[in-house]
DNA sequence: CCAATGTAGTATGTATGCATACTATATACT
DNA sequence: AGTATATAGTATGCATACATACTACATTGG
């Protein structure tokens, strides 16, 4: 069945990155990575941007944006010129963040398909990304 | 990025499987079915032998167990040997709507892999079988 | 028998993830 | 200008998902 295989992966591949950043004493969440590095590529975007940036939903960002901020790793502040939204930019503390965990994400990114050869590796990449991209 | 992928492909899963029960009037989800499923198979699990069965943690089985009850899919009856345990089981309505279900899930799960060739499909399951086999 | 250890289920807290609905605001169209 | 429509963010509710801790009960070893 692809559907349980494929949450059996999603299932290891989070408790990889969880493992490897308890390990380093960092307190960060895969949705929250990839929010900063959005925000690392596209200063200023609001949240409704963001979440189209990381797929995902607004009502499922706000809660994320809501605990960078809390943890000081990103600013929010009001948009003059749409006085709905909200721009959100990493903080120089978060920036610095972000430069810290890059390196160990990249390994962590890697270390979820140990277990395959590389020529199987860049496989199952090609055949993901055929998938998504088709379908999301 | 491996794991930003595998999000990808779960969301899109999980996404497929809505839209087809919730165009089928079925009011079911993936961990749900999966539940099902494991007592089929091996009626008088307990929860804690479902959790295993399926992956997950006594924590969230509770509550998926608690769903289905009230659902009237599964029966849930204090083990007479074990008395921390309590005994699950299809009941007749579960195993009805169970043998109806199971067509359906079947052309979701299908439908998953949409996009891909008949060789892609078999060369993805195996490598994601692969990678879950060797680390989960 | 009894103490140590392990296990079943629950409770609590945190974090996604998504649907729906709501308010405030913006934009497009007439 | 005025209206219809679209969008930003929030609120609420449901359903995973997992860590931790707790109670009750079971098992193992001496």
């Amino acid at each position: 069945m692809p559907g349980h295989l494929i949450r059996l992966m999603q299932q290891h591949a989070t408790a990889v990155f969880h493992e490897a950043m308890r390990r380093e004493g960092q307190e960060i969440t895969p949705v929250q990575f990839a929010a900063m590095v959005a925000l690392a590529e596209r200063p200023g975007l609001d949240q409704a941007g963001l979440a189209r940036a990381i797929a995902h939903d607004r009502a499922t960002i706000g809660g994320v944006v809501r605990r960078l901020v809390e943890k000081g790793a990103i600013s929010r502040v009001p948009d003059l010129d749409d006085r709905r939204a909200f721009r959100l930019e990493l903080t120089v503390e978060g920036s610095d963040w972000l430069v810290q965990l890059q390196p160990l994400v990249a390994r962590v990114q890697d270390s979820i398909l140990d277990g395959l050869e590389p020529g199987e590796r860049a496989t199952l990449m090609a055949l993901m990304r055929k998938l998504v991209v088709r379908q999301g």
